[in-house]
DNA sequence: ACTGAATACCGAGAATCCATCGGTTTTGTC
DNA sequence: GACAAAACCGATGGATTCTCGGTATTCAGT
């Protein structure tokens, strides 16, 4: 039996951008962090994120693996590296959203705009009208 | 120092409707034979699996898992029981996609708006208009 | 009721991943 | 060259998924 796999799916039919990789509690804070503060030193993510919530060690692992996973840059700078973020915050949204398109409607747009209504209306009832326009749009439906 | 937390801050601020839980492959295909075949026993799963792909011991884990989740029901028809989605599929992308506005956009509609933009511009193009339409109703923008 | 097959249930083992940090090495700076 | 700051290495603990075997239940037919 096999195991997880995906990556053979992955390159089966066409192109595959790179999935979003899972980010942790932290990854997220500190991910966060340098969207709201711009390029920044693990030193200055630690202060953002309360320095004694965390050792300067564990924000050098998390950004790391937040560079790792292609997520941010570094350069350094005399001693300390600046890390700063590769995708705005609507990219990594699009991204994840994406993800979620592949995973649960074989890529297909129109249960993702489903999905992006049963979203918007227990927020924002009052947009559900203008999406029902989309929807309508759409047409291609079949699931839900 | 807290270690991953959550559960507390899902409860200041208001009701919290439950973060969907995370699936994994497994799970998210068993999902999928549910939603594709409707009612199932854990038997006629794996045979949608491909019987020889996994044991029934194994579906019958996942399933169970399911449930616990919240995401399935049981409910005994003789010896088996019999397993029905509890969520639509649009239900369930709806919640993923408000996690991912928890997350990363603080809960604000207009992040989403954008990503869900971001998302849309990379599949449908035709549809930015459209979308672009959307974000200008909303205009209370910050970020990105 | 008894038997046998189908099914549920229990628990364990492997793999993966995140978070956390200490200790050691490297590297600028004065 | 010494000192301090930062990077780097690697280990530990905890969660979670996936996998399945073995055992206990339960129904159905004789």
């Amino acid at each position: 039996m096999s195991s997880t796999s995906r990556t053979i799916i992955d390159w089966i039919g066409g192109v595959r951008r790179s999935r979003m990789p899972d980010l942790g509690d932290r990854e997220l804070a500190v991910l966060q962090a340098i969207w709201a503060h711009g390029e920044s030193s693990a030193q200055q993510v630690q202060v953002a994120l309360g320095s004694d919530e965390v050792t300067l060690s564990t924000v050098q692992s998390t950004l790391e693996r937040l560079t790792r996973k292609g997520l941010l840059q570094r350069e350094k700078h005399s001693r300390a590296y600046r890390y700063s973020a590769l995708y705005s915050r609507s990219e990594v949204i699009g991204r994840l959203i994406r993800d979620i398109a592949e995973d649960l409607a074989g890529g297909d747009l129109a249960p993702m705009v489903s999905g992006f209504a049963s979203y918007v209306a227990t927020e924002a009832p009052g947009l559900e009208a203008d999406l029902d326009r989309l929807i309508a749009r759409q047409e291609g439906d079949d699931d839900d």
